[in-house]
DNA sequence: ATTAGGG
DNA sequence: CCCTAAT
């Protein structure tokens, strides 16, 4: 309901899908802590801090480079540029545990969830009493840090939670003393350099990798979406993303979205491993993260983690226990982009807070701290009427019914923001791809400016299953995002934190947008409003502050916790179409071979497993047992289910020779057999 | 990896 | 669709 209520707010003329399956009451929970901790405000505070993270800017950042540098080579700048123009420079650090953990608050920010799954739902527009919070974070010397946590916590009030990654941000709206653009401004510009810093620094580590990673960068373009980093997605780069990319959705209902295949070449090859898609989004397969490892740039983690660069022979496996690092520096690079990842606790207490090294970022005795700053801005009413989706080519047959194409069309859209989605800003007609810059900076500001501003949706990432509103999506490389939000997920699981629950995003669809018109975004609530309300705007994030016995207790609910949080794959109700080619095949191959079923007539409907061929198999079985009234969904030509009951019933009676009979033969076989079955079915008679 | 069934 | 058990 929170998510779907913020979503309808940002998105009121999309309805996305949201309800997360995961536990909502966790996320609720935090939600409504967020809005307490941010409420305790401390403006003065915050005033004080960004003035000295100004102050300590260069030094921190310096600091930090240098506390980093051990791991992470300097890299020039002219590697990484790019990346710091397209991308986000990273905005927030949190590299130890530890003094996140005390120094931290939270968000108002959503995190993104996982939902991912989760949906990183949360539009980052972070902001309480209209104040535009910018978060930031920085690492700095132990002496910084350490002054840096006794500055924060008081004002937390309560523990704060520990949100290791999380754009940590201090939200005290008291006062709501508006600092205005005078101090934000000054500190946006430290910020930023620290910003560009921290990013180099981590992008870096590795010439190589930073290479690797420029590929990605080109999203900035927010067209593509390029899943061939390297080579750890060797196909992936014949697939087409993006606005340019056109979904052809075919009457057959099959593969809608191809740019959701990750590797359909790859299937090409290995027909089976296409259906280990749905393991793979489940559970994240091995399969998986054993492709993604070969993106070099993931070997940038262990800096963060305080631990030594892997060896080389390392590099390009998927170790389990790399795994968490992976997800840490993920994590990370995710939350610099501004988007909050729900499970940040989860991993802190396990990656880091747990880790020998808690409490300390280094051998160096240097701690890292992690902080946000608020940054003030004289609020922007914003308020968006509609967003510009990208271009999506639907194709369907004549006969489709409206209500079909309706539900096509929203899988497409659903689609393509399973994939991720990323908002882009257009000003004047041109797009806003500077996303560090303030709105002030943009000129977003005044009446007019609004007029002339415009909201894009486009398709953030091929196949990560989570939904996310970034506030600077354009940062988020495609690649790494997907990657990002499923190492999140399988973090989590391993994590569970009750808290962490990732909302696994939701696919759901309302299909009954148009006759439950959502309220017209008829209020000037800017978007900041809309993603603070109190309810809303709070991510998954978890929240209590880990405490140890938190921590000790994650293990345990380990598996109940892993299912959880894996989303739910989304529903796709099988076209007529569909149903016709798996009548087809259920007459000629018998209803004891899915497989080959699924080879022969859903060879390249990625998204059918045999498994899914079977359950349908059984539905149609039953629908066509049932009077047409009961029927649901669309439906199917009683002539398809005729041959259903037909099939059905003489395979039933078949089943030991299913497997001599040719294609011709077995039809032929099956043709005969359905007269002498003879079933009725809504009142009409097959002719025996 | 598949198949079969229950949920 | 999901989950499991049994192959």
């Amino acid at each position: 309901m929170v998510f779907k209520k913020r979503q309808s707010h940002g998105f009121n003329n999309l309805h996305f899908p949201s309800v997360p399956k995961a536990p909502r009451s966790a996320r609720r929970a935090f939600h409504k802590r967020i809005v307490e901790d941010s409420q305790i405000c401390a403006f003065e505070l915050l005033a004080s801090l960004a003035g000295k993270l100004l102050q300590e800017s260069e030094s921190s950042s310096a600091s930090s480079n240098a506390s980093d540098a051990n791991d992470r080579p300097a890299i020039s700048d002219g590697v990484v540029k790019r990346e710091q123009v397209e991308t986000k420079p990273v905005k927030t650090e949190c590299l130890d545990l530890g003094s996140c953990e005390e120094s931290i608050f939270l968000p108002d920010y959503g995190s993104p969830s996982s939902d991912s799954r989760g949906s990183l739902n949360e539009i980052p527009l972070p902001a309480e009493s209209d104040a535009i919070l910018e978060r930031y974070s920085t690492v700095s010397n132990s002496d910084s840090s350490e002054k840096g946590n006794s500055d924060v916590k008081p004002i937390q009030g309560e523990k704060a939670p520990k949100l290791e990654g999380v754009p940590p941000v201090t939200v005290e709206p008291c006062d709501e003393k508006p600092e205005n653009g005078v101090g934000s401004q000054p500190l946006a510009d430290g910020m930023e350099t620290q910003g560009l810093i921290l990013d180099n620094a981590c992008s870096s580590k590795d010439p190589m990798k930073s290479c690797l990673r420029n590929p990605a960068l080109i999203n900035s373009d927010n067209t593509a979406i390029h899943l061939s980093h390297g080579n750890s997605l060797p196909r992936a780069s014949d697939l087409k993303h993006g606005n340019g990319v056109k979904l052809g959705i075919r009457d057959d209902d099959e593969n809608i979205f191809r740019f959701n295949k990750l590797s359909s070449r790859r299937k090409a090859f290995r027909p089976s491993s296409r259906i280990g898609d749905r393991r793979i989004r489940k559970l994240l397969s091995s399969k998986y993260w054993k492709a993604a490892p070969k993106l070099k740039d993931y070997e940038l983690t262990r800096p963060y983690l305080g631990m030594k660069p892997l060896h080389h022979k390392r590099k390009l496996s998927c170790n389990p226990d790399k795994t968490q690092g992976d997800i840490l520096y993920k994590r990370r690079k995710f939350s610099d982009r501004s988007v909050v990842i729900a499970s940040d606790r989860g991993f802190s207490g396990e990656s880091v807070c747990n880790s020998p090294e808690k409490g300390t970022s280094g051998d160096n005795g240097s701690a890292v701290l992690c902080y946000g700053v608020v940054k003030l801005l004289v609020s922007v009413k914003l308020n968006i009427k509609s967003f510009k989706i990208p271009e999506l080519f639907i194709d369907v047959p004549e006969t489709l019914t409206v209500g079909s194409l309706k539900r096509t069309v929203v899988e497409a859209v659903t689609s393509l923001l399973g994939g991720g989605l990323r908002v882009g800003l257009v000003l004047h007609g041109k797009k806003v791809r500077d996303d560090n810059r303030t709105l002030l900076q943009t000129g977003i500001t005044s009446a007019e400016s609004l007029e002339t501003l415009g909201f894009t949706l486009e398709p953030n990432s091929v196949q990560a299953p989570v939904p996310l509103c970034s506030e600077e999506p354009h940062a988020i490389l495609p690649c790494e995002t997907s990657h990002l939000i499923s190492r999140i997920v399988e973090s989590l699981k391993l994590i569970d934190s009750p808290r962490l629950a990732p909302s696994p995003p939701t696919n759901q669809v309302d299909y009954n947008s148009e006759t439950t018109d959502q309220e017209p975004l008829s209020s000037n609530a800017d978007i900041v409003a809309d993603n603070k309300s109190p309810s809303d705007s709070k991510a998954l994030v978890a929240v209590e502050p880990a405490s140890a016995e938190a921590l000790a207790v994650v293990p345990l609910n380990q598996k109940s916790r892993r299912s959880e949080n894996v989303q739910r794959r989304t529903r796709r109700p099988f076209s007529v179409s569909e149903v016709e080619a798996l009548v087809q095949a259920v007459e000629e191959l018998g209803t004891g071979r899915w497989r080959d079923v699924k080879l022969r007539s859903f060879d390249n409907a990625d998204h059918r497993t045999y498994v899914d061929l079977k359950d349908k198999w059984k539905t149609l079985v039953h629908t066509a047992q049932i009077a047409p009234q009961q029927r649901r969904g669309e439906p199917v030509p009683q002539k398809l289910l005729d041959r259903v009951l037909a099939a059905h019933s003489y395979w039933s009676q078949h089943q030991a020779k299913q497997h001599t009979k040719n294609a011709a033969a077995v039809a032929t076989a099956t043709a005969t057999a359905t007269p002498t079955v003879l079933q009725i079915t809504d009142g009409q008679a097959i002719e025996a």
